[in-house]
RNA sequence: GGCCCCGUAGCUCAGCUGGAUAGAGCAACUGACUUCUAAUCAGUAGGUCUCAGGUUCGAAGCCUGACGGGGUCACCA
């Protein structure tokens, strides 16, 4: 059971008014208040639509007569109208009051620990390429989601998969070996995971070129063989280039024999391998320290690739799965219109799901946890689906509450991001752009000329990053979205910048309020907001509920546009309102509260962005 | 082809789970800094919510079907 919020109150008057006024019985969960709409008179508003059938009355009518209950019955509302079904209620300067209270509390919109334990799974890299821009919203999410969670009240167990392991993992390994010469990011001041990520590019500029004489040599007499029917030798050798790097290629061989060296734990190779992954994970780690993130628990593939076997063998025998003659293990999902699926291969090893099923059941024994994020690309739907289903059918105490936050990829203006066309925009390049704007923008204005340098620095930082944040975390993530590098950076409108600009004017007024030593506001009598300080309160009072919505729709969105929403309001009411009244210095102290817990819910909801609030800027 | 996601202003996106005259920002054009910081504010202009049916007091939202874009259908991860 929550705590009753303000908004409750005002629910709860309803459900009386209908309960005493027709004497029937509603569930007061069905009954929701909206904010007026600006065009018409009132601050919250009652559809009656829904009572209409079953009173067999007008919505007029039956607006009108909850209206009159209402305005003699609570001591909330003062008064009210009505267009059509709506009731529009004017609320009491109590009313106001108490609010104004509920928002100055600490703890407003945070919720206690009720006890479960969440696991969000995100950023999961690949060690062979340092990370971009589509890792980035991916970093985001899973950072945002779990804030937000945690802010709902749940224990939250941060966590990412590194893929380790694997032929592509050899090859950068090989190239290393191959044309290095025993370099290392320290001899050529290069970036860890980017260090490495070169020669996982080399690598395949030499397998390249090594097809490149073979196609016209042996090649050759290959095509003439296996070429189909009128196919040109450029579309055979364009799809047959997988089958080369398996058949033919000696590079392709000797990383082959690499996979199998490090499979058997072979020293050199391993010795080499914890080496190279050390660079990256260096790389990642100060990537993940500038975007302001981290993570409680990181699995390695190379840990778990192992894991699920077992898993698979006990649901043979469960029934669960079905072995094939070739002893490959499957499982049918066709009667949930899904497809048959391998959950083991015929030798025996692990394929991608069987690792996840294992992943997901190690982790419930270590963590106890009571649900389970997994923050992927929506390219993988599928795989979650058959995963969820699978676990469902094994009976895990958790499969039901299994959430693949699934989103879209990220494009550029000129189209989808290609490793190959060199398009990829790479995430420190890109972090260290947007500082770079921030600070020119700063400089420009000149608002920070009086700090240290380093203190500039730091706020430079935290703006250009809420700048890239907030341009990522605003979108749906759901939809596939487009990055526009030049927008980005952007410090007007609806962006990062903005949002704290709203905050650090609040600051200022602060600062100023306890220089010429305004008082603190110790009784709300005589007091009655105005409009736009019902506006603010209004909106304000709104974010629980854009919680609440935020994780159970899992989308960080809603919180980036209620910020903005918020800060809009707030720049307009700084405008249009005098904050230092000589002549009134209780309304003084009012405005100087109401803007200092605007600037605490501000700071709080972008928080839960990962979006930091600088004093100045 | 089967299944899944998306389609709202020139562009990038909202739209509170079916409610009032569909909203922001950018770009364009007008105005507001001797004032609590103009990274701001006010205003003008911009829409057949892809299309066609249906459901009902009421649809951008729900259903059916088209059209357009993307994804996915490996003993890869």
């Amino acid at each position: 059971m929550c705590l009753m919020t303000v908004l409750d109150k005002i629910i709860e008057s309803i459900h009386h008014s209908i309960t005493q006024v027709y004497s029937i019985n509603i569930d007061s969960d069905s009954i929701s208040i909206a904010p007026t709409k600006k065009e018409f008179e009132g601050d919250y508003t009652y559809v009656v639509f829904p009572l209409v059938r079953e009173l067999k009355q007008s919505p007029e009518a039956i607006a009108n007569k909850l209206g009159e209950y209402l305005k003699t019955d609570s001591e909330w509302v003062d008064g009210f109208n009505v267009v059509k079904g709506f009731l529009n209620l004017e609320l009491s300067n109590s009313f106001w009051n108490i609010s104004f209270a509920a928002i100055a509390e600490e703890s407003y919109a945070t919720r206690k620990k009720q006890g479960k334990r969440m696991m969000v799974e995100f950023s999961s890299p690949n060690t062979n390429k340092p990370l971009h821009l589509g890792h980035i919203r991916n970093i985001l999410l899973g950072w945002s989601i779990s804030k937000i969670a945690e802010n709902r009240g749940y224990e939250v167990i941060k966590t990412q998969v590194i893929n380790d392991r694997g032929i592509a993992v050899c090859k950068s390994m090989m190239a290393w070996k191959l044309f290095a010469d025993g370099a290392s990011p320290e001899s050529t001041g290069t970036k860890g995971d980017r260090f490495v990520g070169n020669y996982y590019v080399q690598y395949d500029k030499a397998l390249q070129e090594e097809y490149h004489n073979w196609q016209a040599d042996e090649g050759r007499k290959v095509f003439d063989i296996e070429a189909k029917e009128g196919e040109s030798l450029e579309l055979f050798f364009k799809r047959f280039k997988n089958q080369y790097f398996n058949e033919y290629s000696k590079l392709g061989k000797a990383t082959k024999e690499m996979l199998l060296d490090w499979e058997r734990g072979e020293e050199k190779t391993i010795a080499l391998w914890k080496k190279m992954n050390g660079w990256v994970y260096e790389g990642f780690d100060r990537t993940y320290d500038l975007l302001g993130v981290g993570f409680d628990k990181v699995n390695y593939e190379s840990e778990t690739y192992l894991l699920g076997k077992e898993t698979v063998q006990n649901g043979v025998e469960k029934g669960i799965f079905y072995k094939l003659d070739d002893g490959s293990i499957w499982i049918d999902l066709e009667d949930v219109g899904m497809d048959k699926k391998i959950v083991l291969r015929s030798d025996g090893t692990s394929v991608y799901i069987t690792q996840d099923l294992g992943t997901a059941q190690m982790r419930y024994k270590e963590f106890g946890i009571d649900s389970m994020v997994y923050v992927v690309g929506d390219e993988q739907d599928y795989h979650f689906k058959v995963l969820f289903e699978i676990l469902k059918r094994m009976n895990e105490p958790y499969a039901d509450q299994l959430h693949h936050l699934s989103y879209g990829m990220v494009d550029l203006p000129s189209g989808k991001m290609k490793s190959r066309e060199g398009t990829v925009v790479d995430a420190d390049d890109l972090i260290m752009e947007v500082i770079s704007e921030a600070k020119n923008s700063s400089l420009e204005r000149g608002g920070v000329s009086h700090l240290e340098e380093s203190q500039q620095e730091e706020l430079f930082q935290m703006v250009g990053l809420a700048a890239l944040k907030y341009f990522i975390i605003k979108v749906n993530p759901r939809k596939r979205m487009v990055f526009d590098p030049k927008e980005s950076v952007d410090m007007q409108g609806t962006t990062g910048p903005y949002i704290q600009n709203a905050y650090v004017r609040i600051q200022s007024i602060l600062r100023k309020a306890e220089k010429s030593g305004f008082t603190t506001l110790d009784d709300l009598e005589d007091i009655e907001p105005n409009a736009q300080e019902k506006e603010l309160m209004v909106l304000m009072l709104g974010l629980p509920e854009i919680l609440d919505d935020a994780l159970q729709s899992y989308d960080p969105s809603v919180v980036a546009n209620y910020s903005f929403a918020l800060a809009k309001a707030f720049h307009r009411y700084y405008h249009e309102n005098v904050i230092f009244d000589k002549d009134n210095p209780k309304r003084s102290s009012y405005r100087i509260e109401l803007s200092k817990n605007l600037a605490r819910i501000l700071k709080k909801s972008m928080l839960l962005l990962g979006i930091n609030m600088p004093e100045y800027m």
